[in-house]
RNA sequence: GUGCCCGUAGCUCAAUGGAUAGAGCAUCAGCCUUCUAAGCUGAGGGUUACUGGUUCGAGUCCAGUCGGGCGCACCA
C-alpha cells in the first residue's frame, strides 16, 4: 500500500511548496482507531518549515488527492498525524486484484534484470551438519526465496574448503579409527574427530578394502573418502529441508595458476601491494589492517607459504563481482562475524562498490531437551546433529522454528515443543488454518458445485462489510509490504509474524461468518475470501519453505 | 581486556523513533445437535536490567553501569 499512499502526498507536499529530503513513512497504527494507514509527514517537516505540525497536517489534507472510492475518511489526529481509512470498496477491489494474481501475489520488479548470489552453509566436509549449521541454511534460503520474488536471478551458493589442516585431521582420524578396525594398536588423539561417523567411514572403508591399506602411511585416501561420504550425507541433510544449491564453490579453485595467469589468491596479494596494504615480517605476508585503524595486522599467507582463510576469501568475493552479481547475500554464524569486514575493508581498497555486499548473521542456537541446554562442539562429537532433530520434529517444524525468531535472538530450540502435534507447536497454527480452507473449499465444490476455476464473479466480494470479513481483506494487503520488509532487514522471521496474524484473522472470520450457509451470494463471496487467504498462506509457506497441507 | 549480539509478562519471543509496549504457552472464566474445537471470545499478569542524555515523542538512538552469549590464531 506504500506504492498507493506516497505519490499523493508527494504531489500535496509539493502543492505546498515544501521540500524536504526526509522520508515519507507510512505504518499502521497498532490500534485501529489511529486509522488504517498513518503518515507522521507533517511532524517530520513541521521544524524546518517552521510551522505548528497539526496546521500544516491539517493543510496538506486539503490537497490530498486520492483516487475515487478508497479513503473513507482522513484526519489529523494526536501531535499531528494524518490517519487514513480505507474504503470496503477500496479493500474488496484489492482482494479481487489478489485473486487475479494468484501465486504470483506479493512478487515486486524491483530484481527484474539483476543477479543475486546468496551464500549459505558453506560448511567444510569434516562432519555431518550440526543443528547450529541448520539454522543458517534455513534462513539462507528463506532470502534467497524473498530475493526470486522481486524477479532476481538468483544462484544458491555453498563454499567449500577440502585441502585445509581440518580437512587434513580429519583424514587422520579416519585412518587411526580404520586401523583400529584393522586390530591395530592406536593412540587416537583428543585433538582429533571424536565423533562415532569417524569409525562408520573406518567400517566403510574396511568393508571394501579389507586391511589392504593397514600399511598406508598416505592419509590421502582417507581424506578424500571421508569428504565424499561426509559430502554426500550434508547434501542428502540439506536436501530433506528443501535445501538445493546451484553452485558448490571449491575454495582450492583459487590457489592454482590459470595457465599462464596467476592464481586469483596471487592476483589479490598483487593488487593490495601496489595498493599499499601489503607488508612481510615473521616470515609471513599480512594485511595491514593497522593503516585502516585495526589493533592488529592479519596474516594473508602464513609462513608456511600457505594462504591463511582471509586471502581466499577476498579473491572468492571478488568472483562474485566477475561473476556479475548486482546483490551479493552472505549468511553466516555468529562466530564468524570477525571475518567479513577484513573481507569488506580489501575490496574497497581494490575499487569494488561494497554496497552490493549484505550480510546475514544469525546468532547461536540453543537446544533444550526436557529443559536441559545441550553444548554441542563437531570436534568432541558431542554434537546435535541435524539430521536426528529432522527424525525427530520433521521438516517443516525444522524450518519454521529456525526462522520464527530474529537472527540477532539466540535461538532456544525446544525439541520437546516441536514435536508436539498439538496446537501448543506454532507450526500446525499456520498449517491448520490452509488445511480449514482447503477442507471448506472441497465442501463447497461437492454441495454447492463451487469451482474457483470456473467460478469468477470476483465482484461479489463487494457484498462483504462485517468488521471479521474487512479485517482478514485488509490483512491480505499487507503481503506484498511484507515480502518487502524481510528483504530490507534480510530477515524472513517477519513473514512468521505475518503469517501467523494472517491465520488469526481468518480463524476469526471463519468463526463469526457462516460461509456454505449463508445466502447465495455472500456464500460466495465469502468463498473467495476463504480462497484469496489460501492463495497467500500459500505464497507465505513456498518463502518459508513450509508445506501447505490440504488436510490435516 | 576488547569487537559483535542479547537483556521486554511466570516461560519463549514480537514491536521501520510514534499514540494505551503486543502475541503464543502457562493460569483462570466462557463458546461445538451448526462449514475441521489443531479453533474462537474474555480476564489476570510490565518501573522494557540500571543511570544519565538527544527530541515534539525513546523498548528502539547516544554515553556509561550491571548481567548472559559468541568471537578475538600464521584454524576455517
Amino acid at each position: 500500500m506504500h506504492e498507493f499512499f506516497l505519490p499523493v502526498i508527494q504531489r500535496a507536499l509539493t502543492a505546498l511548496g515544501i521540500t524536504t529530503d526526509k522520508a515519507i513513512r507510512i505504518e499502521q497504527p497498532a490500534d485501529k482507531k489511529f486509522g488504517d494507514f498513518s503518515t507522521n509527514i507533517a511532524l517530520l517537516v513541521a521544524k524546518e518549515c517552521r510551522r505548528n505540525p497539526r496546521e500544516l497536517a491539517l493543510e496538506l489534507i486539503s490537497h490530498l488527492e486520492f483516487p475515487a472510492d478508497t479513503i473513507a475518511n482522513t484526519e489529523v489526529a494526536g501531535p499531528g498525524f494524518i490517519n487514513f481509512y480505507l474504503t470496503a470498496h477500496c479493500i474488496m477491489r484489492s482482494v479481487e486484484e489478489l485473486l487475479l494474481m494468484g501465486d504470483t501475489y506479493g512478487n515486486g520488479t524491483g530484481g527484474e534484470g539483476k543477479k543475486a548470489i546468496v551464500e549459505y552453509v558453506s560448511a567444510n566436509p569434516t562432519g555431518p551438519l550440526t543443528i547450529g549449521r541448520g539454522r543458517g541454511g534455513v534462513l539462507g534460503d528463506c532470502i534467497a526465496n524473498l530475493f526470486e520474488t522481486q524477479g532476481y536471478r538468483v544462484t544458491r551458493e555453498y563454499y567449500f574448503n577440502d585441502a585445509g589442516r581440518q580437512m587434513q585431521i580429519l583424514g587422520e582420524s579416519v585412518r587411526f579409527r580404520y586401523l583400529e578396525r584393522c586390530g591395530k594398536e592406536s593412540s587416537f588423539p583428543d585433538s582429533h574427530y571424536q565423533g562415532e561417523y569417524i569409525r562408520d567411514i573406518a567400517e566403510k572403508i574396511f568393508n571394501e578394502k579389507g586391511n589392504s591399506l593397514a600399511e598406508e602411511s598416505e592419509v590421502e585416501f582417507f581424506k578424500k573418502s571421508a569428504e565424499e561420504i561426509i559430502f554426500a550425507s550434508i547434501r542428502k541433510t540439506l536436501e530433506r529441508l528443501g535445501i538445493r544449491h546451484d553452485t558448490f564453490f571449491n575454495e582450492h579453485t583459487l590457489y592454482s595458476a590459470q595457465g599462464s595467469e596467476p592464481s586469483r589468491n596471487s592476483a589479490v596479494i598483487a593488487s593490495l601491494t601496489e595498493a599499499g596494504f601489503i607488508g612481510t615480517y615473521d616470515g609471513a605476508t599480512w594485511f595491514l589492517t593497522t593503516k585502516l585503524g585495526q589493533e592488529k595486522d592479519k596474516v594473508l599467507i602464513k609462513s608456511t607459504g600457505e594462504p591463511s582463510y582471509r586471502l581466499p576469501d577476498i579473491a572468492y568475493h571478488i568472483t562474485k563481482y566477475e561473476r556479475g552479481f548486482d546483490k551479493i547475500v552472505n549468511v553466516f554464524g555468529a562466530d564468524h562475524i570477525d571475518e567479513y569486514p577484513d573481507v569488506l575493508e580489501a575490496l574497497k581498497i581494490l575499487g569494488y562498490d561494497t554496497s552490493r555486499i549484505a550480510v546475514a548473521i544469525n546468532q547461536f542456537v540453543t537446544t533444550t531437551v526436557d529443559g536441559q541446554t545441550l553444548k554441542m562442539s563437531t570436534r568432541k562429537g558431542n554434537a546435535d546433529l541435524l539430521d536426528d532433530l529432522i527424525d525427530d520434529v520433521g521438516a517443516d517444524a525444522t524450518r519454521l522454528f529456525f526462522i520464527m525468531r530474529s537472527k540477532d535472538s539466540h535461538l532456544n530450540f525446544d525439541v520437546e515443543l516441536a514435536k508436539k502435534q498439538s496446537k501448543d507447536n506454532p507450526v500446525f497454527y499456520l498449517q491448520y488454518a490452509h488445511a480449514r480452507i482447503c477442507s471448506l473449499l472441497r465442501m463447497a465444490k461437492q454441495e454447492n458445485g463451487f469451482d474457483p476455476d470456473s467460478d469468477t464473479e470476483h465482484h461479489l466480494l463487494q457484498l462483504l462489510s462485517s468488521p471479521a470479513e474487512l479485517q482478514l481483506g485488509f490483512a491480505l494487503l499487507d503481503y506484498p509490504d511484507t515480502i518487502k520488509g524481510c528483504l530490507r532487514l534480510l530477515e524472513p522471521q517477519k513473514m512468521v509474524d505475518y503469517l501467523h496474524s494472517l491465520a488469526e484473522h481468518f480463524h476469526r472470520f471463519y468463526q463469526e461468518c457462516p460461509i456454505l450457509k449463508a445466502d447465495a451470494d455472500i456464500s460466495r463471496a465469502r468463498l473467495f475470501l476463504a480462497l484469496a487467504t489460501r492463495q497467500v498462506l500459500h505464497n507465505g509457506f513456498r518463502i518459508l519453505g513450509v508445506s501447505a497441507p490440504e488436510s490435516m
